[in-house]
DNA sequence: CTTAGGG
DNA sequence: CCCTAAG
């Protein structure tokens, strides 16, 4: 509770005072914070779902921060004052918030490095009152804030600096509400098992600057476990935030457009390696390890082994259809980091099987044509925000939520593709089995494309291409294929058990009647005379399935 | 573009 | 499933 209001006073604070700062304050503070600032707010909920209307309001927020031209303070204020939780939180009284605010009443101060800090970024530096109040901190050597700033020196991150900008204003006065973020952080950051490197990050400055700084311990801050320290974000993270692209850019995997619109020519749409600075606020919802506790996995044989992949890879689809419904130059932008996070986070998960990984990182750095459909899908950005930013361990009843918001944007395609499908894997249904048994039986083999025109006109998926592969698939597996050593073949056959025998069986029918590799054409004329002696071996269904398809063609 | 076949 | 060569 005082963390989210501690949140919203520094930006209301910051807003005020040093408009000037958003210049260089970065996005990813911002929407850390604002995460923050949920997850807070998350915290003050007894009931998860019944959040509704206040947790968008909550996401709103965010949004409007995140669209805020950085160099602006009013429209910050503006959707503060609209947010009724921040004006609860401005009304309500609390001694915390008295300190704050006595705080923000202080003039503003800086000490030296600061200062140097501002002007290195050419901005316009700030006349620099100093109050009586802070004088203590004028000695860099000794002040516990300049502590901090050397402790932190290795951190280039410029957030670093801009953070400590806040710490900067209140560290004396807010040292319990900075113990009360701390805490909860902490307990955050293991929740989210690491991953959420930004965050932890971020995290450190505040138990550094709170283990430093606070010198009088707060009655409550007892009640939190302090000594559990959020763990150091790895050097590659530290390294990845400093260059995201340098490093991935290669490896991305281009997003065009779907091949279903026509787009052919996205081998020529790669994209070259971009130099360009991404909004940070990207990286830190992206970043995030989104949990999907209660997905349907209809026909998803692949267990939890790979759970971790494929929540990145969701995590990779959500953000990107979020992006196409920016302007195209950002989502380009965007997704570039976005596989770089996806990247990063494939990496780091270990526990998947060494195989499936290998699958993962070859479909990444390759463009799939398949994948690009999901690409077109629009999801309303609001439920993104939430799904990404929402704090991990989702109640059942919370993942069903999201579920159910997201299947309002989703279509049917995409969400099936969410739970069923690996990359751009899409298992065959027994439906779709049926469906191109029934187009062979109807079209003989080798006219995948009308089989697929008229058999699968529904799914967009489903090449004429995959037809084919489905059907030699059919036949290896219904042991037609013969030829080769039928023990090899047998055993092998043991692997795809779950066909159903009827289906089996037509496969194995079909195949007589239609030799895959070719020359069926004579058979037909020749089936129709030869019947009588051919009907022993087919059912009554397939004879007239066959004559059908001759009398039709 | 479609088909066939290999990876 | 992906890619590519061939018609």
């Amino acid at each position: 509770m005082g963390m989210s209001q501690w949140i919203v006073s520094c930006v209301l604070m910051i807003s005020r005072r040093m408009p000037w700062r958003w210049k260089r304050f970065p996005a990813i503070l911002v929407l850390d914070s604002m995460r923050e600032v949920e997850v807070g707010y998350f915290r003050m909920q007894n009931d998860f779902c019944s959040m509704g209307e206040e947790y968008l309001l909550g996401v709103e927020f965010a949004e409007s921060i995140t669209n805020l031209d950085y160099g602006s303070s009013e429209g910050l204020q503006t959707s503060v004052s609209d947010s009724p939780v921040l004006a609860s939180a401005a009304v309500t009284d609390t001694p915390w918030k008295a300190d704050l605010f006595r705080a923000m009443e202080v003039p503003e101060c800086q000490n030296h490095q600061l200062n140097a800090d501002s002007s290195r970024f050419g901005e316009i530096s700030d006349p620099c009152h100093k109050s009586e109040t802070f004088v203590e901190e004028e000695e860099p050597s000794k002040s516990p804030t300049s502590c901090a700033l050397q402790d932190m020196g290795k951190f280039h991150d410029i957030s670093s600096c801009s953070f400590q900008d806040i710490l900067d204003e209140n560290d004396t006065s807010l040292s319990p509400s900075v113990d009360m973020l701390h805490s909860p952080k902490n307990e955050k950051s293991s929740e989210f098992g690491g991953l959420t490197g930004q965050t932890g990050e971020i995290k450190r400055f505040l138990g550094r600057d709170a283990l430093v700084t606070t010198s009088a311990p707060a009655s409550h801050t007892n009640t939190f476990p302090t000594p559990k320290r959020s763990r150091k974000p790895t050097q590659r993270y530290i390294d990845e935030l400093a260059d995201p692209l340098s490093r991935h850019s290669k490896k991305r995997r281009e997003v065009s457009s779907s091949k279903s619109l026509g787009v052919k020519d996205h081998k020529k749409c790669r994209l070259g390696p971009r130099a360009i600075r991404l909004p940070a606020e990207e990286s830190s919802v992206k970043a995030i390890q989104v949990p999907f506790g209660s997905l349907v996995q209809n026909e998803c044989p692949e267990s939890c082994a790979y759970d971790m992949v494929r929540s990145s890879d969701r995590g990779n689809l959500m953000t990107k259809s979020k992006d196409s419904r920016i302007s195209s130059e950002n989502q380009k932008k965007k997704d570039v980091f976005a596989g770089a996070i996806h990247l990063k986070k494939r990496d780091d998960s270990v526990s998947a099987a060494t195989q499936k990984k290998r699958d993962d990182n070859v479909a990444a750095v390759h463009l799939k044509k398949r994948e690009d459909n999901v690409t077109a899908v629009h999801i309303k950005k609001r439920d993104d925000n939430i799904t990404a930013v929402s704090p991990k361990k989702p109640d059942d009843c919370d993942a069903t939520v999201r579920q159910k918001k997201r299947d309002d944007y989703l279509t049917a395609e995409s969400s099936e593709e969410v739970n069923g499908r690996r990359k751009h894997h899409r298992l065959w249904t027994i439906a779709e089995v049926k469906k191109l048994i029934d187009g062979v039986a109807e079209y003989g083999v080798g006219r995948w494309s009308r089989i697929k025109k008229l058999f699968f006109s529904a799914s967009a998926h489903r090449t004429s291409v995959d037809l084919k592969d489905k059907w030699r698939n059919l036949l290896k597996a219904s042991g037609i294929q013969s030829q080769g050593s039928r023990q090899g073949e047998k055993k092998r056959n043991m692997a795809w058990r779950p066909l159903p025998k009827s289906i089996l069986r037509r496969v194995c029918e079909l195949a007589t009647i239609y030799p895959y590799p070719k020359g069926r054409k004579t058979k037909i004329a020749h089936i129709h005379h030869d019947s009588p002696d051919r009907s022993t071996d087919i059912t009554l269904g397939d004879y007239r399935r066959i004559l059908r398809s001759i009398n039709g063609n």
